[in-house]
DNA sequence: GCGCGTGGTTGATTGAGGTCAATTCCGGCG
DNA sequence: CGCCGGAATTGACCTCAATCAACCACGCGC
């Protein structure tokens, strides 16, 4: 079950080389972090962040080195994955807009887990770690923000390795599908994949050719491709057949602008 | 991929029916969560806590339910896990004492993702989500400690995400079993499984059968197994072999009393 | 001693998923 | 329009793990 390492073009050092800008209050609300944060507090973090646009497939964050800035995503994706000594990687994540990268590294003040690498040109927030907290210490109701973050991030997680115990691959490629589908009262969805299928075989834990077969075999499941539209033509038995979570509610990091 | 779910004896409430016993500010020390916080907090803390004594497979918070507390492990061993509709479990982590259990669910407000069940007679303490909170809200110190508990154990989280991924069941095991061994300089290494096999297949996410299988396997790298007893005669080959995570540091929630 | 239940091991078989190779599908470009 | 290159799919084959079943090794009570 090994998944192979995707392919940097050039390593981003994180800081803001190539942009000077400064976020406003409206694109930190953007964040689930700061969606509920003061506005002063938000001014002060306007005031040591950076905006840092960068190209498709540059990295951002280098698993084992020190966290120095946490990352918001305002466009884009990034996809979080970890490479083990033998150079297989796993896709942990793949983050949307609204996400952040590296905020549990930063407060355990460890290395990062992790390496970050956008799937697409991005626009990120970079807030310098020793200003958060700093800011953190200073400002007990961002704790309390940051703490619910943590929590909703630490279940996605638990929902994650459920998932990888308890189901086959096509069974989570039917999960995700229909957590795709989410808010649709219908019976019957279309829906257009997020990002390219060699990307998601991995974010599942599985082959590209393996999750090919994943589709093939929800098709008779009412599930129609057309390479990345996809409809649902019948809810009710994706959802007997993939055995979601009950809970599937909070998908929180997968939001969309 | 799917694993039987454990058979409870008999839920336990999750009040304090047993036992009226209060902590005291050496026993809540005792958790990772509480080791650096300020005596006054530990105090208020003290006040709004039991002691509750389970026997060995009692149920300590039942997924889906509202998170009415927290607990702390004082003795014993509590293993979280996760049913899927089909009636299928997962074990997402095994906890020691010193561990705590449902600190995210509460401080997101949302129901328990998973249920917990004791391995073995264990003594934990009991603080009821409500005066946490306002505890929590009352005393920004105290949100610092929760918040580098809750980044370690999203960390360990990921790490568990990953070895499912990256490796076969042999290697996590072999991987468990370096885990166990930390801290020693020789190359070989005595231990003892912590509990029993069935579990320890459940918490790897494979059948019993196979967990055997996976340590005939590891008997050619220096693995000897008598029951419980562990000798690991090479690791330097053993760690080859398994390929654990260079981080492999911070099995935080993997301590023993 | 004997029976017996529990936990653990082993074997045979099946199914899920990885691997490698060949092929098809498309979108861009000359 | 035809060509080309990367993504996606399909097939053949093999490894890993689940399943089902038998068996073993204890510990314990009688």
């Amino acid at each position: 079950m090994t998944v192979a390492t995707p392919q940097a073009r050039q390593p981003f050092s994180g800081s803001a080389h190539d942009s000077t800008m400064r976020p406003d209050i409206a694109d930190l609300r953007q964040s689930s972090l700061f969606r509920d944060v003061e506005v002063d507090i938000l001014d002060q973090i306007v005031g040591v962040s950076r905006i840092v646009s960068l190209q498709d497939d540059e990295t951002v964050g280098h698993q084992g080195a020190p966290a120095d800035a946490i990352f918001l995503i305002l466009s884009g994706q990034v996809a979080l994955f970890n490479t083990a000594s033998n150079g297989t990687s796993a896709v942990v994540e793949v983050l949307h807009p609204g996400a952040h990268l590296f905020l549990p590294t930063v407060l355990a003040g460890l290395p990062l887990l992790m390496s970050g690498r956008t799937v697409c040109a991005s626009r990120l927030i970079r807030i310098p770690a020793a200003d958060l907290m700093r800011l953190v210490r200073a400002e007990p109701s961002l704790s309390s923000s940051i703490m619910r973050a943590q929590a909703m991030e630490f279940r996605s997680m638990v929902r994650q390795v459920c998932d990888l115990k308890l189901r086959t691959t096509a069974q989570r490629l039917g999960c995700y599908l229909l957590a795709l589908s989410k808010g649709q009262t219908e019976n019957s969805v279309a829906l257009r994949l997020p990002f390219d299928k060699r990307l998601l075989a991995a974010r599942l834990g599985c082959r590209q050719e393996n999750l090919s077969r994943a589709f093939a075999a929800l098709r008779s499941l009412g599930v129609e491709t057309h390479g990345a539209r996809v409809i649902l033509h019948d809810i009710e038995r994706l959802r007997d057949y993939s055995v979601p979570d009950e809970m599937t509610d909070e998908m929180t990091d997968i939001e969309f602008a």
